[in-house]
DNA sequence: CAGGATCCGATCAGATACTG
DNA sequence: CAGTATCTGATCGGATCCTG
């Protein structure tokens, strides 16, 4: 069965360009987001730890990309108001099934690096 | 077993600000990356083609992209010297095992997409 | 601790014009 | 047909300073 898109009826077509679909993969292919969805799997994570996992992360582009997955559905934020604040992230339902096709293509990258590097030619950026 | 890259000796971890993953998981994460490697997986395209199928790509980013994906080794490049030239892109066969995870994110995206929609917070970029 | 606000350079991305 | 070259606006992304 082919999944429709509720206001539209059309079916669903990542490559059309008038498809939803399309803003959704290019949220998805965010240069953040993978690696903060995929360190999510692991459980609920707060601001600092998650900063700490995914390595290089400005604080800006992790709340913007904390955000976006929160607006996105992907992601709940739940702030325990003590002092110090604590904040805590969380997969919804829907997050962890997206963190599903996300973290193989993170596997598969770290699987494939050593033939990716071979056979990749000289341009380091 | 775990992955080790070769230079270093370092297991591959895509956490890690100084791991290679990085950098290869970037160019997968640019907006056409997906939808072009998804593309070649149906065989052969020629240029146009491609720019068909991939609806919205402008010419400038379709040829950056595919260069890209040429010098990562993911894509092969063929001219034929004809009148009018023939040039016809493929996948290498890392490329269709990275197409695998790619179009399982695709797919997910297209099943998913009403869920998402629905749990949107109202915010149309 | 968990950010918000601001500045600024780098890069992305589209439109347009031209070519072997 | 399959690009290259160029200009320009958008946005990404890092550094820095500030706050409840």
């Amino acid at each position: 069965m082919t999944t429709l898109v509720e206001s539209s009826g059309l079916p669903a077509d990542a490559f059309s360009a008038k498809c939803p679909t399309r803003q959704v993969l290019d949220h998805i292919a965010g240069k953040w987001t993978v690696l903060v969805v995929d360190a999510l799997q692991a459980g609920t994570m707060r601001y600092t730890e998650l900063s700490r996992r995914v390595e290089g992360v400005s604080q800006k582009m992790l709340t913007q990309t904390l955000r976006a997955l929160e607006a996105d559905g992907f992601v709940t934020r739940t702030v325990h108001p003590t002092i110090p604040p604590r904040v805590e992230y969380d997969l919804t339902p829907l997050g962890r099934s997206l963190a599903e096709p996300i973290t193989a293509l993170r596997r598969w990258t770290e699987e494939h690096i050593n033939e990716i590097e071979e056979s990749r030619t000289r341009r380091v950026p």
